[in-house]
DNA sequence: GGGTAGCGGGG
DNA sequence: GTGTACGCTACCC
């Protein structure tokens, strides 16, 4: 099946991991949910002395104590293994955990159990994994309603296997609001529209006014506006649920709405209703067993635009206006029925399509980098690209034997946001308009001054013989030239496998299997460009601003070079920021 | 200049 | 949910 995501929920005192699915490459396939009774909650502690520690730990109650071999920044290193009853009860536990005498520290602690379960079983999300089942009790079916998925339990091996791209189908909806106060208030103003868009065909406005518009599903009342909703989702069972901005107002308002009126929202494949959770300040919508996406994220993310209002984004990608209706006047043209009711409608449906057209765009690079961070596809599309990069070195550093590094406590947080390591090199640009203008650039340069420097936290060395060490030009940050470190041999295979692919891309004669490819390599080097940026963000576990000033110590150093040497073959540079520079030629000059 | 409050998208 | 955004600008003193 196609693993869509994954969560957990308790049993009898027990955590229960959920994978959600679908049947493989089948977009019309069947909803599938496999529960996993057998995987257990576990951290790492540094001990002080390893008998004693042991024997404290056992004094807790925990399931199991274990001395395990683990390497901490590429030193090999004991740690004792604890694994706990349930998920909440590392939180519950964690703090008395470290406050023993005999513990020095605690590690992994906060590495949600989900995620846990994915990078240690392998597997990735919006890929293909293979499992050995049987049909789960009925206690643990708690579906409700007969359209939802078939729940099957876990009885064998659960496996990666590897498949192309899945085929998924996805539902975009927009919903309109009678506001003729300004922005809408849920108490007062009711839903007066709701549009549906699918990549499948699917195109209409559920809506209590007549319209002759072949699209116009007109019904009752607003409550039946919303079952009707309900009924669709259930009916299409889209993999992904697509809106514009829906994690803050179209999801909310829905369900605030449906509140009101006593309406269930059993979206979820399991029956379940939406939920929200907290994100710092803002929600994120969620709807069990499929995957919502709010596209105004991910175009925040991938555009660099002044507003990203739904039509300067579509006019940005698609080159085309869109018609637009100011929103303050929308419950006029409601109100005022007729011609401007039906544009109404237009402009409604027309929303939600442009949704499915940006996401068909969109979607391909954020599913890309779900298969390579190996995170749920929900959570790859609300982190930002420095959240991608750590959950992907986190599971590497898994795959390697290595104890992955603490998140900064709040001190230490507030303490490295005042510091910042120094930029990129800056030529102020010579004023005037410029004739044969050159552009030199280093391709991928911090990537691989990296590789190049062995940048790492596990290389990082405070003294060391001069012919083992690669020395920065500015703060004299030092090196080992070996062993590789841990992120400069990952950027490594990062840009090897990009190599392999373009190669790949250029040998290939089918457009579509081009553009994959292509979506690929894109991924691959955002993930390496933006793996520099982990060592001088205040909140990364692997922040080091000594490997952060010396990689912009070596970049302003082989720039300033550059120029310099450009200018014997005759070239006067006018301007230069970081990994580039313009250049006049101006002839022949020798030195 | 240093520090903080407020904002984005949506109707 | 093994949780609490983010990066920028406007404006204050």
């Amino acid at each position: 099946m196609v693993l869509l995501d994954i969560d957990y929920i308790t049993r009898d005192d027990k955590a229960v991991v959920r994978l959600f699915g679908r049947e493989k490459n089948d977009p019309t396939g069947n909803s599938i949910i496999v529960l996993d009774k057998g995987f257990k909650p576990y951290i790492y502690v540094v001990p002080h002395d390893l008998d004693p520690c042991r024997e404290q730990l056992e004094e807790l109650d925990v399931l199991n104590v274990e001395k395990v071999e683990m390497k901490d920044l590429g030193r090999e290193k004991e740690f004792l293994k604890v694994t706990l009853k349930h998920p909440q009860d590392v939180p519950k536990l964690r703090d008395t955990i470290r406050d023993l005498s005999q513990v020095e520290d605690i590690r992994e602690h906060d590495i949600p159990f989900y995620r846990r379960y994915l990078i240690d079983k392998g597997l990735f999300p919006m890929g293909e994994v293979e499992v050995e089942v049987e049909t789960a009790s009925p206690e643990m079916n708690c579906v409700s309603s007969d359209k939802g998925a078939s729940i099957v339990e876990l009885k064998g091996q659960i496996r990666p296997v590897n498949s192309d791209f899945p085929e998924l189908k996805i539902l975009s909806l927009d919903i309109e609001v009678y506001n003729p106060k300004g922005m809408p208030n849920a108490e007062d103003d009711p839903i007066i529209m709701i549009s549906l868009s699918s990549n499948q065909g699917l195109r209409m406005v559920i809506s209590t006014a007549e319209s002759p518009l072949d699209f116009a599903e007109t019904v009752e009342d607003e409550a039946a506006m919303i079952q009707k909703f309900v009924e669709i989702v259930e009916d299409e069972n889209p993999d992904i649920l697509i809106g514009y901005n829906s994690d803050n107002f179209d999801f909310p308002y829905i369900k605030d709405r449906a509140a009101i009126l006593d309406i269930p929202l059993n979206l979820g494949t399991d029956g379940s209703c939406l939920k929200f959770m907290k994100r710092g300040f803002t929600n994120a919508a969620l709807v069990k067993g499929r995957i919502h996406l709010d596209l105004y994220l991910i175009m925040r993310r991938y555009l660099q635009l002044d507003r990203y209002t739904l039509e300067r984004v579509y006019l940005e990608l698609f080159g085309q206006e869109k018609y637009d209706i100011p929103g303050d006047e929308i419950h006029q043209y409601w109100s005022d029925g007729g011609e401007r009711l039906e544009k109404l409608f237009r402009y409604s449906l027309d929303d939600a399509v442009a949704v499915t057209e940006i996401a068909e765009k969109m979607i391909p690079l954020t599913l890309e980098l779900t298969r390579i961070v190996g995170q749920p596809f929900f959570d790859v599309a609300r982190m930002t690209t420095g959240q991608q990069v750590e959950w992907y070195l986190i599971r590497k550093a898994n795959e390697q034997g290595e104890v992955v590094p603490n998140k900064p406590s709040a001190s230490q947080y507030s303490n490295r946001r005042g510091k910042r390591a120094s930029g990129g090199y800056v030529k102020d640009p010579v004023k005037g308009l410029h004739e044969n203008i050159v552009y030199f650039d280093f391709r991928s340069l911090y990537p691989s001054i990296i590789i190049s420097k062995n940048v790492s936290p596990d290389t990082l060395v405070d003294e060391c013989n001069p012919e083992k060490c690669h020395i920065s030009p500015e703060g004299g940050y030092m090196f080992l030239k070996e062993p590789p470190g841990f992120v400069p041999s990952i950027i490594g295979n990062i840009l090897t496998e990009r190599v392999r692919l373009k190669t790949l891309m250029k040998e290939s004669t089918d457009d579509e299997e081009k553009k994959i490819l292509n979506v690929q390599q894109e991924a691959l080097k955002r993930l390496a460009n933006s793996m520099y940026g982990v060592y001088g963000y205040s909140r990364f576990r692997w922040y080091r601003l000594e490997c952060a000033d010396a990689i912009t110590a070596w970049g302003r150093d082989y720039i300033k070079k550059t120029m310099e040497k450009s200018e014997k073959f005759g070239f006067k540079p006018v301007y230069a920021d970081t990994d580039g520079f313009y250049a006049v030629y101006e002839g022949e000059v020798s030195d």
